[in-house]
DNA sequence: AAAACAATATACCAGTCGGTATATTACTTG
DNA sequence: CAAGTAATATACCGACTGGTATATTGTTTT
């Protein structure tokens, strides 16, 4: 593995353990056993490094979401598809998306945040796009579809986050759809 | 108001628009024009000025949840009691609760995450608890109780962060509530 | 072969970090 | 009135911050 993957690598373990400030570009750089020059070719600066952690680990991931989360006739369906598609993202990458996540609630001014920000909207548009969809050809959603959105992603991303790489989360993630759909009365 | 209030306010407000660690001691006592040894006099440190901002504000809103959490024999109303007192408590000090909700996702092995790990646990053992109750008398929750509560707790603080001061707020929590009870396809 | 370039290191920059030693003032307690 | 104490400031500490000027090496392009 090259310098470039190792400082992206280890910048991805260091940012999620100690958050994004509390870690310096000098921790970074002996993780890998480089110096700073060799990070700031790379990446141009700290934030540049953490732009490229989501960019290159990301990419193929949101095409991936877009492509299961399209409305295909059937809402539960599509919503099943687009959740186990979110935990096999997970799944493949759980410290990125553990990451990624934390930046949630957030909703800081620091730049660190507004970066993660761009990636968590790819997201949730993917999914609000969802059911929107859904509700052009089902239409009984009444205009609720942006709080829908904003619930079930904060039950499936508290539940992805809380399993990491549990074997047995699919079994969960149906409960989970289950209690989305009809409550937890049944 | 005195400069320990004024310490403990001037802090909250910084460490929640840029996170614990991006906040420096001098730049907190700038914004309230005292020196360091004066912050240092009160808090001891930096991390003791963190757990000042919750515990002063947090320990009476505790015990009033612990109040309203109180099972009563009808589900229905007990859940409701405790989602409009947290929506009380979010109100009148929505900026605490927005910093001590930013750490829900982190679960960093920083210094301050702990301390907010703490506060939240309570928040969370009281939840839980009141799905324990109530499964006690109606034995029907298959020991799902902790899933239910991580899935409550996501739904009403993704839902109470993202309305902050809103005037509207509780015609919402009833959506939620019903949302959560009989899911989204009714 | 010469010039350009990519990849790296040493050594440095001013600024900030959390924290403290010391001194001063004012108030309280004996 | 004397001693202690609470509250504050100035000035400092070594360590670290993100970032860079400069030099060196090896490869690629002309």
């Amino acid at each position: 593995m090259e310098n470039k993957e190792k400082l992206l690598n280890a910048a991805l373990s260091l940012f999620d353990e100690k958050g994004y400030q509390g870690v310096g570009i000098q921790e970074i750089c002996n993780a890998v056993g480089v110096s700073k020059p060799t990070m700031y070719h790379y990446f141009g600066s700290k934030l540049g490094l953490l732009d490229s952690i989501f960019k290159t680990n990301l990419t193929e991931d949101i095409k991936y979401l877009e492509r299961e989360a399209s409305y295909n006739g059937d809402f539960v369906n599509s919503i099943q598809k687009l959740t186990f598609a979110l935990s096999e993202c997970t799944s493949k990458n759980p410290v990125l998306y553990h990451l990624l996540f934390s930046y949630i609630l957030s909703s800081k001014k620091n730049e660190d945040s507004e970066v993660a920000q761009k990636y968590l909207n790819k997201i949730y548009e993917i999914t609000l796009n969802l059911f929107i969809k859904s509700k052009e050809q089902n239409g009984n959603m009444n205009n609720r579809e942006s709080q829908f959105t904003y619930s079930y992603l904060a039950v499936v991303v508290d539940y992805l986050n809380r399993h990491g790489m549990d074997e047995n989360k699919e079994q969960g993630l149906y409960g989970l759809l289950h209690q989305f759909q009809f409550g937890i009365n049944s």
